[in-house]
DNA sequence: ACCTGAACACCGTTCAAGT
DNA sequence: ACCTGAACACCGTTCAAGT
C-alpha cells in the first residue's frame, strides 16, 4: 500500500488520539487542526473530511469524554456489589480521579458553548445523566427531610445536589483551589451529608 | 486636546470595558486583541502596554470578577443582618446569579491554566475564599457529626465542601445541565443538608 | 511614557483540482 | 470518497520608529 493510502478508514481516531494527548499536555488552546494534521502526516485540510470545522473536533473529544466517564462509574457501581458505602466512595473517586487526570476534557466537556451543545455531546451528556440518576437512586437513602411544595421530586432534588456537589470538587481541583490530599475526607464528607456515611466501626 | 490623546490614562480600563461585553455576548474566544483595540480607536500595538499578552488580559478580567463576586457576598452578608437562613440563601443566590449572568467570566476565573494561576488572580481567588471561608462561619452551624481522622478540621470541610457545592450548581447551570427555575429548591436543598434550613413555619 | 506601522509566523476556513 | 495545494482573512507577538 502507498503511504498516502496509510490513513484511509483512521485518520478520524488517529486525529482525535492525537488530539486527547494534546489536551492532557497543552489544553484546549493548544489545539490547532493543522498541527494535528501535520502530526498524522496529511494536508492541512484533510481532516477536514472528519472534522469540518474545529468545533467538531472539540465537540468528538467532549461527547468521547462522556462516555468514558459515564462506563468509568457504571463499572465501579457493579464492582462494588451491593455495599452502599463502597459503591459510593468508589463512584465519587472515580468520577473525581477523571477531572485530575483529564482537566482540560472535563472543562470541555461541560463548556457548552452558547448555553446549547451539539447533539452528539449532549445526548452524550444526557446518557452520562441518566447513569448518575442511576447510581444515586441505588446508593443513597431516600432522603429524611420531605421535600418542599416546589416542582423536584425528593430523588431528582438528592440526585441533582449529589451531582452538582462531586462536579463542584471535581470542578476546583481541575482550577487548583482544592488539592489532590483534600479529595478522600472530602468524599466522606459528602457521603455524610447525603446519609452515606462511613461505618463508625471500621475507624 | 486631540484625538490621540483622548485614551491617556484610561485605555486599559477601556479596553477593560469592552472586554467584559465582549466575554458576555461572545465567549472567551471572541476575545481579540486587535478587535479591543480597532474598538478603543487604537492602533493594534497600543493595548500591548497595559496587556503584553493576551493572557495577561484574561487575567486582569478574572481579578476583576473574584474582587466583583466577593464584594457581592460580603454584602449579602451583612445586609441579612443576623439571620442565618436570610444569610445563607442571599449569599448562595448572589454566587448562582453571578455565574448566570457571567458564566464566561466565572469559567474564566475558576480556569487556571496549566493549574497555577497568575498572582494577581490567584491573591484575588485567595480573597475570594477567605469570604467564603467567613461566610460559612457565620451562616453554618457546627457539624452534628465530628470529623474522623483527617488533615481537615470540621469547619474547614464545611467550608469546602459548601463552596464546592454551590460551584458546582453554577457550573451546571454554566454548562447548561441545570435549569435556572430550579435554582431555588436547590438552594433549599444545599441549606438543609449543611443545617441552615428554612424553617418550616415559614411555609 | 505612549502610540504607530510594518513585519513574521501561525491559524481556521474555503475551494478548485487531483486520484 | 478522500486528499492536495493555493488562497483569504484573521490573529498574537515583536520591533524600530515617531511624538
Amino acid at each position: 500500500m502507498s503511504a498516502r493510502a496509510f490513513h484511509h478508514g483512521n485518520l478520524r481516531a488517529e486525529i482525535l488520539g492525537h488530539a486527547r494527548a494534546t489536551l492532557r499536555e497543552a489544553g484546549e488552546e493548544g489545539l490547532s487542526l493543522r498541527q494535528l494534521a501535520r502530526d498524522a502526516g496529511v494536508s492541512h485540510a484533510a481532516p477536514r473530511r472528519h472534522f469540518p470545522e474545529r468545533q467538531d473536533l472539540l465537540n468528538a473529544l467532549a461527547e468521547q469524554g462522556f462516555d468514558e466517564l459515564t462506563a468509568s462509574i457504571a463499572e465501579q457501581l457493579d464492582r462494588a456489589g451491593g455495599d452502599r458505602v463502597t459503591a459510593f466512595r468508589a463512584v465519587a473517586r472515580s468520577y473525581i480521579d477523571f477531572a485530575i487526570r483529564d482537566g482540560a476534557l472535563m472543562t470541555l466537556m461541560f463548556s457548552a458553548k452558547n448555553g446549547t451543545a451539539a447533539v452528539g455531546v449532549s445526548a452524550a451528556a444526557d446518557r452520562f445523566f441518566a447513569a448518575v440518576g442511576t447510581i444515586v437512586a441505588a446508593v443513597v437513602p431516600s432522603p429524611s427531610a420531605p421535600a418542599p411544595s416546589g416542582v423536584l421530586s425528593d430523588a431528582l432534588r438528592a440526585q441533582l445536589l449529589l451531582a452538582s456537589t462531586l462536579h463542584g470538587i471535581a470542578s476546583l481541583l481541575c482550577a487548583g483551589r482544592l488539592d489532590a490530599s483534600q479529595v478522600d475526607e472530602l468524599i466522606d464528607g459528602v457521603g455524610q451529608l447525603f446519609g452515606v456515611g462511613a461505618q463508625p466501626a471500621v475507624k
